[in-house]
RNA sequence: GGAGAAAUGGCAGAGUGGUCGAAUGCGGCAGUCUUGAAAACUGUUGAGGGUCACACCUCCGGGGGUUCGAAUCCCUCUUUCUCCGCCA
């Protein structure tokens, strides 16, 4: 959410900026700036009449003790004009944050000077590329055929005991899976990260903290019944654990990274393109995220890219690095690198990680502050990205590492799963 | 799931209707003393909004209510603790 005063003072060149979005922020901005206008005199006027009314009550007080009972229900009568008052002018209030709110929620972050303009993924910019693609046997195969073939992942298994979208990860398939995910949680605690276990459910003041609610409610699932969501990301409880903080500038930066299912709907995104482990209801990530001061979080955000692209490195997997355009970038980024991996036996990119840094964005919401050492206060900037989304980076290595004998295991994976072929 | 108790400032802990935003202790900060440190002593120290700065407003787990006036009374929710039950 973005801050009003920033608004305020900043309203043509954001107006500017978010046209890279081809989003039109002109008339939200001064519907903006007029509801905070209108919500900062009602502020006032209901001050002026609770400081009166407190000023009266304290009198009444007094002229009890006294004893003149008289004189104090005749002030009493004042009292309660002034309450009707208060109490108007509080709903007033109310309502007006409110709808400043509801707009505020609606407006979508202001990208970084360096994003491209552009409609879609079309006009994202490729900025790395690395990695041979490997010359494949005749005949090569997509991953939901070599899942078969070597009996490592059962879709039709998860569509009887849950649905589309579940698969089960059988024999050497989840072990693979497995040693991935020790794999990347072990290299990002050796950079420095701290390793958490986070809930798989969070309440809606968490989903709110990062942006998911309310504009992506229908992508979350919900179990009504304790009005609990599942996380469709790390990011949600790991960056929540920070909500409503007031760290010291010594605090930062903060470095966590942790494994979790994730759980994502995906309504309406059925087709070619989400065949296999392309698109899942339940996937597994390792995610980073972090917390740094707002001079430092573009080098952070840099230090991100560059961990995800070490991990790639010892995969040998050929990916490329993308600077995603502004009408393909998060509702609440302001600069996002996505890692794609090229899928051969598909002929095509699939996203691996997105990097992305909020800046104040979702701080705002979350209330997340420090303290500077001269005692001031300020919004922190949060960052994340995956290293990695488990189903894609599964999907590369069987596709990328596929032999007519069987798949071979990356060399630095060997050590996790305990076996270097899968045939 | 049942019964009971509790929730107050960074922490501990008073406060049961009227200068209570809140005693006291610890901690933090500043100073005195000291070559320096410790100890001791003195002062200072919650958050948010508002203002050029004051004033002023809000906040004693969340929400609602009673009252001229609520940390204090009532309702409700949440959480924690103790006991019982169940359970990996």
């Amino acid at each position: 959410m973005l801050q009003v005063a920033n608004i305020r003072a900043n309203k043509e060149a954001y107006i500017e900026a978010l046209k890279k979005r081809n989003f039109d922020a002109e008339q939200l901005f001064s519907e903006v700036l007029d509801l905070d206008e209108t919500r900062r005199s009602t502020q006032a006027e209901l001050d002026e009449t609770l400081a009166e009314s407190n000023k009266l009550s304290k009198e009444i007080g007094l002229m009890f003790k006294n004893g003149e009972h008289q004189k104090a229900n005749l002030l009493k009568e004042k009292t309660s004009e002034l309450k009707e008052t208060s109490k108007s002018l509080s709903e007033k209030l109310a309502d007006t944050t409110a709808a400043l709110n509801r707009h505020l929620y609606n407006i979508p972050n202001i990208p970084n000077a360096i994003v491209p303009a552009g409609a879609s993924e079309e006009d994202n910019e490729e900025i790395f590329k690395e990695g041979e693609v490997p010359q494949l046997a005749e005949g090569a195969l997509p991953h939901w055929e070599l899942a078969k073939k070597y009996d490592i992942i059962d879709f039709e298994l998860g569509n009887k005991i849950t649905g589309a979208g579940f698969p089960v990860y059988k024999g050497k398939g989840a072990r693979l899976q497995r040693a991935l995910i020790a794999y990347f949680l072990d290299k990002n605690v050796a950079a420095g990260y701290t390793e958490y276990q986070m809930p798989l459910l969070v309440n809606d003041a968490s989903g709110y903290g990062t942006g998911q609610l309310p504009d992506k409610e229908g992508q979350m699932y919900h179990v009504t019944e304790d009005n609990l969501y599942l996380i469709p990301t790390a990011e949600v409880p790991v960056t929540n654990m920070f909500r409503d903080e007031m760290l010291a500038e010594s605090d930062l930066p903060i470095a966590c990274t942790g494994y979790t299912p994730c759980f994502r709907r995906e309504a309406g995104s059925y087709g070619a393109h989400v065949r296999g482990l392309n698109r899942l209801h339940q996937f597994d990530k390792v995610e980073i995220v972090r917390i740094e001061k707002p001079e430092d979080s573009y080098a952070a955000l840099d230090g991100m890219v560059e961990q995800v692209k070490d991990i790639l490195r010892e995969l040998k997997l050929p990916y490329r690095i993308l600077r995603l355009c502004g009408g393909d970038l998060g509702f609440t980024s302001a600069l996002t690198y996505d890692f794609e991996v090229f899928s051969t036996a598909q002929d095509r990119w699939l996203e691996i990680s997105s990097c992305s840094n909020f800046e104040t964005f979702q701080a705002n919401r979350l209330k997340l502050r420090y303290k500077t050492a001269d005692g001031k206060k300020q919004l922190a900037h949060t960052l994340n990205g995956s290293s990695l989304a488990l189903p894609r980076v599964l999907a590369g290595i069987l596709e990328n590492y596929q032999t007519p004998e069987g798949i071979k295991i990356p060399e630095v994976l060997v050590p996790y799963t305990g076996f270097d072929m899968i045939d």
